[in-house]
DNA sequence: CTTGGAATGTCAACATAGCTGACGTATCTT
DNA sequence: AAGATACGTCAGCTATGTTGACATTCCAAG
């Protein structure tokens, strides 16, 4: 899929102070990235676990405890306390499986469907701004580099849902 | 996959579903990308903050806690705490200012030298694996698009040294 | 049916790393 | 001499991660 190093010859985009520059970028964009939810949530006395969670759930509606887990990458105990205070303030709803009734299926109520627009709204916002100002083809680069920066398991995630609806 | 308009006409690739793809593409190689330090720093105790401690006073020599303050955005406090175990751990040292004596100047001791190199030597190996693998076309609008995603403050940080040395 | 292992989810206790607020000290500047 | 600045520290709070113990449920073997 990714193009392999077209131009073939030249590795000076390789160079140690091309890989630092690519590192700080990684983290100074980060907290650009991250600072427009964080507003938000502050003022709910939320933090980005909820974000994390609100996010997924919407993404796959119905998906397990479980599921949500291996997602985030934290424990369940973790977890647990972020989903009890999303339940406790009406924003999440779990519902017990059908078939496997140890299961409990989660989604967004109303009120949860209203804090992901409005946390996704800003967060795209300064996303499209990016995009915008960068231009296509940039943006297809910006998307290759990040996902070969992924651990395979993460990629598979992120590329395939798979799991969680149906 | 998606077919992109490098005419720059076409916003196809600024649909939502493009972008909530970027937002996700950014919280999975984030993670990916601070999991090689991550384990080497568990090792030892120590956590991100150190890294990323470690990693300006590299980068600017002499710089003071002040400046590392404004870099990190985290309280005095919080970098205090952290930049006292790496006192006591011989990884850093301060310099009384020369000028101002109320400035303590930081340096990496030989042994911090070494924990940076470590550290930087596997993040660089996955960013560098990364970079490979995309190419120099997309490392390049990697590169644009997360400038174009950071605030104007912290872009600045990224871009010019200036303070610091000198 | 019963029993026991595996999967799933919850509760309790603790650690880390942020934060705010208040204060102290040394130093620079006016 | 007085105020501003740079740095350090104490005390206490919050968010989010951890481990350990436990409850519930499913499924399969006896």
């Amino acid at each position: 899929m990714a193009e392999q190093n077209t131009g073939g010859e030249s590795l000076l985009f390789l160079t140690d102070e091309n890989l630092r520059k690519g590192i700080e970028a990684m983290f100074f964009a980060y907290r650009g990235f991250t600072a427009d939810p964080d507003r938000i949530l502050e003022d709910m006395d939320y933090g980005r676990a909820h974000h994390r969670a609100v996010h997924f759930i919407n993404r796959s509606p119905g998906t397990t405890v479980g599921n949500l887990l291996t997602i985030l990458g934290v424990t369940k105990q973790s977890l647990n306390r972020v989903l009890r205070t999303l339940f406790d303030d009406g924003l999440v709803e779990a519902r017990v499986g059908k078939q496997d009734k140890r299961e409990r299926h989660l989604y967004l109520t109303d009120k949860g469907h209203a804090l992901e627009r409005a946390l996704s709204d800003a967060q795209r916002a300064r996303m499209r701004a990016a995009y915008r100002a960068a231009g296509p083809s940039a943006v297809q680069g910006f998307r290759t580099v990040l996902e070969a920066m992924m651990d395979a398991e993460q990629r598979r995630q992120y590329q395939g849902l798979k799991e969680g609806s149906t």
